[in-house]
DNA sequence: GCACAGTTGAAACAAGTGTGCTAAAAAAGA
DNA sequence: TCTTTTTTAGCACACTTGTTTCAACTGTGC
């Protein structure tokens, strides 16, 4: 028999050395040998464990979501586990705790939303991605919704929003607060993405 | 002499070419022989206007830009020149007629914001492009932060809202809305970004 | 009609791509 | 030690890319 590898491992690190590609050098340089190389393996060893490039760049891209929607799960569910604050401040902080998962707000951070920038925005032209895409979507459109509910859930929620269009306007708000972020982190710092936030969802509880 | 051919109305031409191929295939498939090819003409002939390829970009991406934000402040001027209504639904019909240039709500503006979202992404890796995005940052920022004054100008504005504070935030929204809509359209309707455009812009003002 | 400019078209090149195929290397079981 | 199977490495092919080069075409002014 030959070197016991865990084929899943493998799998993961090679999604790794899409992620460093892309974030560094973009997704059109993300090319077979481009990510074998840095990988660190040969072109026929990333080939064994994906047939495709399809199926790689799928995987990374599912990869990808999975990684920054399960931190954020992790952070909505101890929230959820406990009764809500009473002061408007506490709750705030909260949610923004939550949703600052899918803010580029350090370095690893960002690195995940660009990844993920480009993988959405392949996704529109790219039948192989658009699966993937769609999931995503989903898988976000519940954390800010399940967010939102929580928030709307105080008595302190200013009266008569509707959680439906709320998140709507909400995931807007982080889509492009993330974009910008990425792409002018001159213009758009951490903290200022931090502030906007939260100035957000100040605003959606009576004053 | 030879034929008599306006050299700028020419290389608008393949710009408006670019524009198609992006918006149908992406800008991974954005090649001179696709692009000389939606625009009817040869490579050599694409290339007698264009010494680069990426001189091409740049100034298919400033064209982009350039002729979103001349829609836009048209609509601006039009709206600093008179003096602003007294009905707060007036005020946020006014404000929302300008920023909705900027949004993908019909298949023209669809196009341009697809085109858009790629360059500026790609901008991102491409330092070729780096410099027209920049540009196309201050412009946004210009009419944005030009649409913010005019509403808190307005008596019925919300006390103590910092201008360049909701300019990032409405900035922001915009910038996720559009993305949004350009890649979930199934999702996110145009009805629906203009009804979240509205409600932001309402919630600026005093209730 | 002629010449000359701009314009077009095509061929060719080097580089890079995904993919198929083959053979060496490696390691665990016999 | 030998076998077997996974893993690795490498070559080759067809294709697309940007770019260079050069020849043909075209229409205007003389």
């Amino acid at each position: 028999m030959p070197k016991i590898i865990d084929a899943d491992d493998r799998r993961e690190l090679v999604a790794d050395a899409v992620f460093n590609v892309i974030s560094e050098r973009g997704l059109a340089q993300a090319s077979l040998r481009n990510v074998a190389q840095a990988a660190g393996l040969a072109l026929g060893s990333v080939r064994h464990y994906f047939d495709n490039q399809a199926e790689l760049m799928e995987f990374a891209c599912r990869v990808n979501s999975e990684r920054i929607h399960v931190r954020a799960l992790d952070k909505l569910e101890v929230l959820e586990g406990q009764p809500l604050p009473g002061a408007a401040v506490e709750v705030v902080e909260a949610c923004a705790g939550v949703l600052e998962e899918l803010l580029p707000l350090d370095e690893a951070r960002r690195a995940d939303a660009v990844v993920h920038m480009e993988f959405m925005l392949a996704a529109r032209t790219n039948t192989e991605l658009s699966a993937a895409a769609r999931d995503d979507y989903r898988a976000t459109g519940a954390v800010v919704g399940r967010v939102v509910l929580q928030l709307l859930e105080s008595p302190l929620a200013t009266a008569n929003l509707v959680p439906v269009d709320e998140a709507e306007r909400l995931i807007g708000l982080l889509d492009g607060l993330s974009l910008r972020m990425v792409l002018q982190p001159d213009w758009a710092a951490p903290e200022q993405g931090r502030a906007t936030l939260r100035r957000h969802l100040n605003a959606l509880l009576a004053n």
